[in-house]
DNA sequence: AAGAGTAAGGAAAGCGGTTTCCTTAATTGG
DNA sequence: CCAATTAAGGAAACCGCTTTCCTTACTCTT
C-alpha cells in the first residue's frame, strides 16, 4: 500500500494536521518535527495524493490541450512546446485530438471538467463558442492558441496570420507572379480566413485582381491538398504560383505538380505556411511562412498558469510575428 | 458552483447513497426515483467529480504515455492511435516527452503516480528498469510498446524488429548490394539492437562479411543521421546502400547524399524504418519498413485496460509483423 | 507573580463521492 | 393471520488531505 499522511503522522507521533502543514509550508512547525516528518516521508517514499488535495480545492496540476490532430507536424510541435513548458511549471498535459469535430470537442471538454483540470488550452478550429462560453462562465481558465475567437474574452496567443498571408503573397508578386492561387483550409477557421485576407490585401496593393476562382478551400491533409491542386493545375489557364495555407497542403501541391510533370520552381512556385519539419525535407525544400511555434506554446502556458494562480486576472492577447523563410520552391517568373 | 450529489439528493428528497447507487447502477432503486434523479441531474447539468470517486478506490480513467518525443512522426502517430483507443474506452491520455532522458522519465513517473493514473504505457527506450520494477511491485499496471524489457513481466506490444532489419537488408542484397552500411539509433535501445541483428543475419545468410566499420550509431534526429551518413559516404570505399534504423536517420542520409552529389537511388540505395508520413514525401519517396503503428497503439491500450479492469491477469507479449514498403530510394546495383 | 503574547501542535469538519450495513415497509407463503 | 422474505432507501464511516479554530506550554513584561 502507498503510504499516506496518516502513516507518517503515526510514525512521527504527531497529527495529520502537522504533517500536512509541513508539506504545505504553512502554520508553525518546529524545525525539529519538520525534519523528522520529512525524514520519515523519505523513508516511506511518500508521494502525496494529488487527487485528495485537489478535492480540497487545491490544484490538480493538469491542463487539457485540445488540438485537431497531433500527427499534423504543426500541432505536434506546438503540443510539444506546450508540454515542455507545462512540465517546467509542474503541470501535466492531457492531450485531446478533436479532428476539428465538434462532437469530440464537446465530449473532451466534459471529460476534462470531470477530471477537474486546472485549465484548458484550445487550439482547435471549431467555432463552437457556446461551449467555451459555458466554461468561462463556470470560471474554468481557458486560453486560445493559434486561433481567434473575437466574441469571448480569453487570453489568446497567435501569429499575425494576416501578415503571414500578406508576406507570402507579396513575395510571389515580387518574383513576378500574377496568377497566384491560394489553397485555404476550411474557411471557418479564423487563422485561415486571415491568411486569405492577407493574400487578398497583397494582391490589391499590387493592383492585381482578386479572383474568386483562384481561392480554393480544402481539408487538412496532404491528400486533399494534392487533389485540390490537381484540379487547379489542370485548368486551361493555370496559375504560376500557389500559396497554400499550411505545409501539408503545400506538400500536396508539390505532389500534384510532380504528377502532372509541372516542375517546381521552374514552372510553378509554391509557398507553404507553418515551417514544420516537413518543409525542410521536401524536394525542393519549401519556401514557407514560419510560425514561432515554441514561443507560442510557452506563452500560452504562461498565460493560463498565471490565470490559474490568479497572479493576473487581465486577459491578454499576444500576437507574434511570422517570418517568411525562403527556400527553393519559389522562383522568379521567367 | 458545480452541482454535487448532495444537491441532487436534496432536490430529489433522497440520500446521497441513493444518488450514488443510481449512477453506479448498483443496489436496489425503484424505477421511479431512478428517473427523478436522472432528470434532476440533467437539469443541473451534473458532472460527476472523478477525483472524488477515484479517492474511493475507483478508477481515474487516465493513462500515462511515456514517449521520447512527439515531434518524431513515428511517436506522434503512435501516440495518436493510443489516444484514439483510450478515448474510445473512456480514458484520457497524459503525454510525457522524455527525450529518452532517464531523469525526466523518473520525474514523470512520479507525477503520474501522484495523480493516480490507472496505468502507464511506456514507449521510451531508456533502460531504467529498476524504476519500472518498483511500479510493478506497487501493482501499477504497466505496458510496453515498441520496446522490449526482457527482465520484467509486463504486457508488451512490438514489431518483429529482427525481421524488419532482416527484410530491409535482404531486399538490398537481392538488388545486388554488397557493401551495405547500417545507421542505428543508440544501441542501448532494444528495438535498434534487434534491427541490427536482423541486418547481420541477412548478411551472414548471404555469406557476406559483417563489417563493424559499416555499423554506425547516431542520435535520434535528421541532423545526426545526416552527419553520420556524411562521414560514411566520404570514406575511400563507400557503401552502395544504407539501411537506416528509422525514417529520420534515412532522411538525414538522403540529405547527406544530395550534399555530396551522390544520386539516390542511382549511386546509393537507402532504406528507412517506420514508414512515417515523412517517408512518402521525400525525394525520392523512400523504401522503408512499415510498422503497423495503428495496430500497436490499439493493442497496447487494450492490454493495459484489460489489466486495469482485471479482466485478464496474464501478461501478453504481442509481436506484430513489419512489412517492407518498396518505393524509389532503392534500386538494383548496376 | 500575574497577565499577555507567542510558538507548536491537535481535534474535527469537510471536499464529493462510495459502500457497508441497517431499517422499514411491502409482499409472500403456509 | 403471522412469520419470513424481499425491495427500497438511508445513516454513517471512509478515501487522503486541508484548514479552521482550539488548547497547551512557554516566554516576556512590568
Amino acid at each position: 500500500m502507498r503510504p499516506t499522511i496518516y502513516d507518517i503522522a503515526r510514525l512521527a507521533g504527531v497529527s495529520t494536521a502537522t504533517v500536512s502543514k509541513v508539506f504545505n509550508q504553512t502554520g508553525n512547525i518546529s524545525e525539529k518535527t519538520r525534519r523528522r516528518i520529512l525524514e520519515i516521508s523519505k523513508e516511506l517514499n511518500y508521494q502525496p495524493n494529488v487527487l485528495a488535495s485537489a478535492l480540497n480545492g487545491k490544484k490538480t496540476f493538469s491542463l487539457g490541450l485540445l488540438i485537431p490532430d497531433m500527427v499534423n507536424p504543426f500541432f505536434a510541435e506546438l503540443a510539444r512546446h506546450v508540454e515542455d513548458r507545462a512540465q517546467e511549471l509542474g503541470f501535466n498535459l492531457i492531450i485531446c485530438n478533436t479532428d476539428n469535430d465538434m462532437k469530440k470537442e464537446i465530449k473532451y471538454i466534459q471529460l476534462l471538467r470531470q477530471k477537474s483540470v486546472d485549465g484548458i488550452i484550445v487550439a482547435t478550429g471549431v467555432r463552437n463558442d457556446e461551449f467555451l462560453k459555458e466554461l468561462i462562465d463556470q470560471r474554468v481558465p481557458i486560453a486560445l492558441v493559434a486561433r481567434e475567437m473575437s466574441v469571448l474574452s480569453t487570453s489568446t496567443v497567435l501569429v499575425d496570420d494576416f501578415a503571414g498571408g500578406y508576406n507570402a503573397t507579396r513575395h510571389l508578386i515580387e518574383l513576378g507572379h500574377r496568377r497566384i492561387a491560394v489553397i485555404a483550409e476550411s474557411m471557418s477557421v479564423s487563422s485561415s480566413k486571415e491568411r486569405v485576407r492577407g493574400y487578398r490585401h497583397a494582391l490589391e496593393e499590387a493592383e492585381l485582381r482578386y479572383d474568386e476562382e483562384l481561392v480554393l478551400t480544402s481539408d487538412f491533409s496532404i491528400e486533399s491538398g494534392r487533389v485540390t491542386a490537381l484540379a487547379i493545375l489542370q485548368r486551361p489557364s493555370r496559375p504560376t504560383a500557389i500559396f497554400a495555407c499550411n505545409d501539408l497542403l503545400a506538400i500536396g501541391a508539390l505532389q500534384a505538380a510532380k504528377e502532372l510533370g509541372i516542375r517546381v520552381p521552374d514552372d510553378l512556385s509554391v509557398v507553404g505556411f507553418d515551417n514544420t519539419i516537413l518543409a525542410s525535407i521536401t524536394d525542393p525544400p519549401m519556401t514557407t511562412v514560419a510560425q514561432p511555434i515554441r514561443a507560442m506554446g510557452h506563452q500560452v502556458v504562461d498565460l493560463i498558469v498565471a490565470e490559474i494562480n490568479e497572479e493576473s486576472t487581465v486577459k491578454q492577447r499576444v500576437v507574434l510575428l511570422p517570418e517568411l523563410i525562403i527556400r527553393q520552391s519559389t522562383q522568379a517568373l521567367r
